[in-house]
DNA sequence: ATGGTTGTCATACAA
């Protein structure tokens, strides 16, 4: 079938035009999931994308903050977004595509940006972790209906949950970080199992390799230290899943000057 | 136990 997918935090699209100029030039996704584009819909900068053959883009943005965005080789036929815990603060746009878009015919592709749920994970003081688990919540519920007809969907993001022992470089020293909480490890495992969902990057790396796809500007030597987590999800339908070839975390991308915290993740289909 | 960085927008808030 030959289909890739990749999913990036970019951490505002206007300030990291370059950056996913680059990759797009780079790696030639079909279809590249953008997370935290930080920009209001009508100032998106589509143009210097379709220049590179990107001429399909699916939008959900706002000024300052969250927004997502679909820029695809690939027609496609429909797009949505969707609210979940009750705030419209654009977290969800998905696309389907038509015999048109050959490889990709009858795939419907969801990109989310999960809350990261703020610092202290108590729901009693902090009303970001309450609203984050229930963000979790309602994907594990909406998760059945997320498929299309011919069963091939894939949903991929910046999750903001590292559910895994070796999605983290501490465990033990995580466990009361925002992040890799149990709680949030158990909600995230409930949406995938709910829908049966396949974990791609776990089904191609599995544990005990440790997987990162992000790590903090605040780390004086973020190579050196390598206290990565991984953050950025590409989950796919059990229909999907035979067709797995390949994951590629593009971690060098993490040493591009003025890089985003997070490093794309490309999926090989077919 | 603490503070460490970044982006947006306007000097605080989200990550």
């Amino acid at each position: 079938m030959g289909l890739t997918v990749a999913t990036w935090n970019i951490n505002s699209v206007r300030l990291r035009t370059g950056l996913v100029q680059r990759f797009l030039e780079e790696t030639r996704p079909d279809v590249l999931c953008l997370q935290e584009t930080n920009c209001p819909d009508d100032q998106f900068p589509s143009g210097d994308f379709r220049k590179l053959g990107y001429g399909h883009i699916a939008m959900n943005g706002q000024k300052g903050y969250h927004g997502v965005a679909i820029l695809s080789r690939l027609p496609f036929v429909s797009q949505d977004t969707r609210i979940f815990a009750d705030k419209n603060d654009c977290r969800h746009i998905s696309v389907s595509f038509g015999a048109e878009a050959r490889a990709a015919n009858g795939v419907t592709i969801h990109n989310f940006y999960v809350p990261a749920g703020g610092d202290v994970p108590n729901t009693d003081v902090n009303e970001k972790f309450a609203h984050k688990l229930t963000f979790l919540d309602e994907m594990r519920d909406w998760g059945a209906s997320a498929k299309p007809a011919s069963g091939k969907a894939i949903l991929v993001g910046d999750l903001n949950v590292a559910p895994l022992e070796n999605d983290v470089w501490s465990h033990k020293q995580m466990l009361d970080v925002v992040s890799h909480t149990p709680i949030e490890c158990e909600k995230l495992t409930s949406a995938i199992d709910s829908a049966e969902w396949v974990d791609a990057i776990r089904t191609l790396k599995p544990e005990p390799e440790r997987v990162y796809t992000w790590w903090s500007y605040r780390a004086a030597d973020w190579e050196a230290s390598n206290r990565g987590r991984r953050l950025d999800h590409i989950w796919v339908s059990k229909e999907l899943a035979p067709e797995l070839k390949a994951i590629d975390i593009h971690r060098q991308a993490r040493s591009w000057e003025r890089p985003s915290d997070h490093v794309p993740v490309t999926v090989t289909l077919g």
